[in-house]
DNA sequence: ACCTGAACACCGTTCAAGT
DNA sequence: ACCTGAACACCGTTCAAGT
């Protein structure tokens, strides 16, 4: 409760919490300025205060959920060897896909990021790739840069594709009597952060 | 020009090729049902006498999309051995992607093929998994079912990754002197349908 | 400075009515 | 059978006006 405005306090840190549940119930496609004005009991004008447009919130949202992200990746910093930090932070890259599946699906809406990155906004993408790619390289003593980038660029590309795929459901029913969702994680794990 | 109705013909063609060419152009979210009514000048309420709803016009439009890109993979059955019919197939994954990157975002908007699923429509989708599927077999003589399908999660997730961030741009700030796009491709080639 | 109210230009969808 | 016209319940966004 900082500074109470004459109606009811902090609009915009209102707004966005609101959003935020929106955004996990039913998808940044069905999240509306008016709905949030209506559930902040506001006019539908007033969001128009803090967030020059729809899009501007959707970009404050993405990028929470790059911090929270990050976040995960510093949590997976304390595992005890490079391969296993690694490994510890693409798994927090699947966990983040499965628990956030609505703001995984937002921060990868790239129009968005495109847009938003003209202005200053979310290079926090960047630094989570960034953050990828050095425990990677701790992985590879003595590698080049090239060749660091090039396997990321591999890594990057099996992690977000599975994250994806998990995500969507799309696994679900590929699975086989022995072969369970467990299997198949460990498997992509192994790819990605394995030799 | 089959049955020409009394006002300007088949409208229902006439609505999917406009929807087609707005698709290329803006992408499925701006996709608007009135929008195509007044371009085939009709009445906004016309299109439903066609299509139930906005999201089954989407469908059909994904629907032929699964078709081209069904097409592409049997283009790719003619190289000589599994070994390169496999690769060139993931070929044309990638190109698919990037020549028609809207086509591609919509194919894979899982909520809507979730949806169409339940009315018997998009399982051609899943054909298209199977076909790759059966190229990447004829590669594993005598390998077991499950360590097919094993490695086949590995390559579509490898291949839908680097797909989607190629066809996101998101590949081409991290490319550096001596690492271009296509060493890049042909990695991830090697990786998804080599050994 | 922050919010309201009314308005503008859009949507998807429905439904009676026309031909 | 196929289309029109008018309506309903929504949108994002703008702008003068209030406190």
């Amino acid at each position: 409760m900082k500074s109470p405005s004459y109606h009811h306090g902090n609009l915009r840190a209102v707004l966005l919490d609101l959003a935020e549940q929106r955004l996990a119930a039913q998808g940044h496609e069905n999240l509306s300025l008016r709905d949030l004005a209506l559930a902040a009991k506001v006019a539908a004008s007033a969001p128009y205060r803090h967030f020059s447009s729809r899009e501007a919130l959707l970009c404050e949202l993405a990028q929470r959920g790059f911090e929270r992200l990050g976040a995960a990746y510093a949590a997976a910093g304390v595992a005890p060897d490079p391969q296993s930090r690694l490994r510890a932070a693409c798994r927090a890259y699947f966990d983040f896909a499965a628990r956030e599946p609505q703001m995984f699906r937002l921060m990868f809406m790239t129009d968005l990021v495109m847009r938003a990155n003209k202005t200053q906004n979310l290079r926090i993408g960047i630094d989570s790739f960034e953050t990828l790619e050095g425990l990677l390289r701790a992985t590879m003593p003595g590698a080049t840069p090239l060749a660091v980038r090039s396997r990321m660029l591999v890594l990057w590309s099996l992690l977000h594709g599975a994250a994806v795929l998990l995500q969507e459901g799309q696994v679900d029913h590929l699975l086989l009597p022995g072969l369970g969702l467990a299997d198949v994680l460990e498997d992509i794990l192994a790819r990605a952060s394995g030799s």
